[in-house]
DNA sequence: CAATCAAACATTTTT
DNA sequence: TGTTTGATTG
């Protein structure tokens, strides 16, 4: 028999470490304390993660209960829970595997009191707050033109998700004082009713943990290794958050990758990976580059094109795998033709014998969309579109939802309003305004019970209140779920209301999925109650997954398309201004995100990879000439394959008119004009803004505008009538 | 209270 | 150009 070096042994009982990589290997049994783990796309992150769990517990270094990870999306954390029972048989009971947002509502549920929040707390989510908010404005009667709700939300969300409650914000200008002042009452409502905004969870988690110290120093004690999942996504309070939970002896294993960091808008900053890595003290980053995804060519071209981006943490991806096929180029004259390439391509591959459900097409934009859709729908190719609503946002399903919280909760004025009336029971605004006046200060609910209406709505207030008390004592009573639900649809009168509308089966036969979901959450877990249901309504508003039985194309934005890989990829609309997006570039470090943008867009692709782009496309309502992505001359040629005439890159372009009037006539006359003196990619001088170059142009002579990427001044529209803009040569 | 019409707006989005 | 939102009207 032979016999085993010591490190060999090792590796015979580790099952769970074969198969790994050096680089995995060392990821997955660090044992130095914190990591930060540079994990390249399709470098098997997720089974580093979950190996690293695995590995955690086969080694006795932790139990289930003292490892905490967290994820974005609810998806990555099912995904990771899944993967995890199948390399380490553990009770998903005793596992803190969540997303941010799922992990603090557990905190808060267990320390609500301390957290200062009623027992039945509420989750508000965006369509709750934005409802709230305007019901606040028109409560301070305030005009919806000088404070739009939508404005007032996000600065609310923004400044939460910078730590900062209303009476810390410094508003710097009236607007914002306007904000502010709503932010206040907004906070004080939320808390007189019991509703949390997403925001709010994760704030309040925060500000527990910084209050007591005790609690505080009890989970820094449990939880002995944190782990992170897209760490390149966290905001300022996540990693705060972070922070708060780890002591001096937790070991925190983060993993990234800053090349994929694609949501700075919603208040990512990927500054936090530098930020770790002092703060936690790491003398050195490990780096997973090998990528088991994509063939050779995709990734020569997806290193190549993030390499135009400056300061990153460096990385480049490798495979051992074949290189592959060249990228296919394509440039249509249109949008419509553009869409009717891709579809015979699609047909093509799908006879070569690859399933429609392996091909994705990606797009910047949603409203690409409905070009593609057209012309796929005339091919008769199946599709699927990712991005519509989902089940517990729909109408019908957040009446039922209204009822069942105000069940919990009387005190919750927001769904009372939205269904006191619903089905209509002839409480007009008159009634309501009266209520309001008899609540001072408490809620709608208590108001109209003490206070009895005569009449019509004095009828329809008491069948509602009936309907409400029959639900809250059913719940009291400990009718199961279900049942509680199946109540609600019938005594609300929500079900009759939606039979007897012409168009109300869809909305029917969503009830009755109600139910059925009901059913399924509580046997899917222990605690079946409708406070845990209801909350799981609101963090997971139900997936878009396909429907398993049909085979369709995957339609979807680049942004939605993060984390997922297809056998072949078509990325539409590669022209400047719609991909690196004209939005994007007049804002800082903007051309280096839409960038990182099209890197993730490159590598889902595993073994094609199609980019197409449009000569014209009518965009809002105005055709509008594009220039090919600069993102495309960033990509050696020598990977690729001209699929159609290579059409004409941005410096060389001249734009030659205007489709815009219908008098081609006049318009090609001021256009000529126009050509004469300026083209895409011109250097020209502005006495104020000094220089720059014509991104793009449009409109009719005398209206005519250029877009203009100044040096210092950044990108802005100038209308050629009025700008003094000289051309210069070069 | 529903239906109809005009106006505004159009980058990406999960929890 | 197409959708969504709000206001007006019967």
């Amino acid at each position: 028999m032979r016999t085993f070096k010591a490190y060999e042994r090792v590796t015979m009982t580790s099952t769970i470490l074969d198969g790994l990589n050096d680089a995995q290997r060392e990821a997955v049994t660090w044992a130095e304390g914190s990591a930060l783990v540079l994990a390249g796309a399709g470098s098997g992150k997720t089974r580093v993660l979950t190996t690293r769990m695995a590995w955690l517990m086969q080694t006795s270094q932790a139990r289930p209960t003292e490892m905490l990870a967290v994820t974005f999306t609810n998806k990555a954390a099912r995904e990771m829970v899944t993967r995890l029972s199948s390399l380490w048989p553990v009770p998903s009971r005793d596992l803190w595997v969540g997303t941010f947002h799922g992990l603090c509502h557990r905190f808060l549920r267990i320390h609500a009191q301390e957290a200062q929040l009623p027992a039945q707390f509420q989750i508000l989510d965006m369509q709750d707050q934005l409802a709230l908010i305007k019901r606040i404005l028109k409560s301070l009667q305030w005009d919806d033109e000088q404070t739009p709700p939508r404005q007032v939300q996000q600065f609310i969300n923004s400044h939460k998700e910078q730590g900062l409650r209303a009476h810390a914000v410094t508003p710097a200008t009236a607007a914002q004082r306007r904000f502010q002042e709503v932010y206040e009452v907004y906070e004080k409502q939320c808390q007189r009713e019991g509703g949390v905004d997403f925001a709010e969870l994760l704030l309040r988690c925060v500000e527990l943990w910084h209050h007591h110290a005790a609690l505080r120093e009890h989970y820094q004690q449990r939880f002995k290794f944190l782990l992170v999942d897209e760490f390149q996504d966290t905001n300022r309070l996540q990693y705060r958050w972070l922070r708060l939970l780890s002591g001096a002896q937790t070991a925190v294993f983060a993993v990234g990758d800053d090349d994929q960091s694609i949501y700075s808008f919603r208040g990512a900053e990927v500054e936090n990976m530098r930020h770790f890595q002092k703060d936690f003290g790491l003398t050195r980053i490990l780096r997973l580059e090998q990528n088991y995804r994509s063939l050779g060519t995709i990734l020569d071209a997806a290193n190549a094109l993030i390499d135009h981006n400056p300061s990153r943490f460096g990385k480049k991806l490798w495979t051992d795998g074949g290189s592959g096929e060249p990228i296919g180029l394509y440039a249509g004259d249109n949008e419509m033709a553009e869409a009717r390439f891709i579809a015979e391509e699609v047909q093509r591959c799908h006879h070569q014998g690859t399933r429609l459900s392996d091909m994705a097409l990606l797009y910047r934009s949603n409203a690409q969309s409905r070009a593609l859709e057209q012309v796929l729908f005339n091919h008769g190719l199946p599709y699927r579109v990712y991005g519509g609503l989902r089940f517990f946002e729909r109408q019908e399903v957040r009446h039922v939802l209204a009822y069942l919280r105000l069940a919990l909760n009387p005190e919750d004025d927001a769904s009372f309003l939205r269904v006191v009336n619903f089905p209509p029971r002839g409480i007009g605004p008159r009634s309501l305004e009266g209520l309001h006046a008899k609540a001072a200060g408490t809620s709608l609910y208590q108001a109209a019970l003490n206070h009895p209406f005569s009449g019509k709505t004095g009828q329809g207030l008491q069948s509602f209140l009936g309907c409400i008390e029959g639900l809250k004592k059913a719940v009291q009573e400990g009718l199961l779920l279900p049942a509680v639900v199946r109540k609600a649809l019938e005594d609300s009168g929500l079900l009759m209301h939606y039979r007897q509308e012409k168009e109300g089966a869809e909305r029917v036969e969503n009830l009755e999925e109600m139910e059925a979901a009901a059913l399924a959450f509580s046997l899917e877990r222990e605690e079946g109650d409708l406070l845990s249901f209801l909350a799981h309504a609101s963090l997971e508003a139900g997936d878009q997954e396909a429907s398993p039985g049909t085979d369709a194309l995957q339609l979807m934005t680049v942004h939605a398309a993060k984390g997922l890989e297809f056998d072949v990829v078509w990325v539409a609309g590669m022209e400047d201004g719609l991909f690196p997006h004209e939005n994007a570039l007049g804002e800082v470090k903007g051309l280096e995100e839409e960038r990182r943008l099209a890197y993730v867009a490159i590598t889902r692709a595993r073994r094609r990879l199609y980019l197409t782009y449009a000569h014209s496309r009518m965009l809002q309502g105005q055709v509008r000439y594009g220039l090919r992505s600069r993102f495309l001359e960033e990509i050696p040629e020598g990977l690729c394959r001209w699929l159609s005439s290579p059409g004409l890159s941005p410096k060389k372009t001249y734009f030659s008119g205007y489709e815009t009037s219908l008098a081609p006539s006049a318009s090609a006359v001021k256009s000529g004009n126009v050509s004469s003196r300026f083209h895409i990619g011109q250097s020209v001088r502005h006495e104020k803004f000094g220089s720059g170059v014509v991104l793009a142009a449009e409109g009719d002579g005398s209206e005519g505008r250029l877009q203009v990427n100044f040096r210092d001044a950044g990108v802005k529209w100038l209308a050629l009538a009025f700008a003094k803009l000289t051309p210069l040569a070069g």
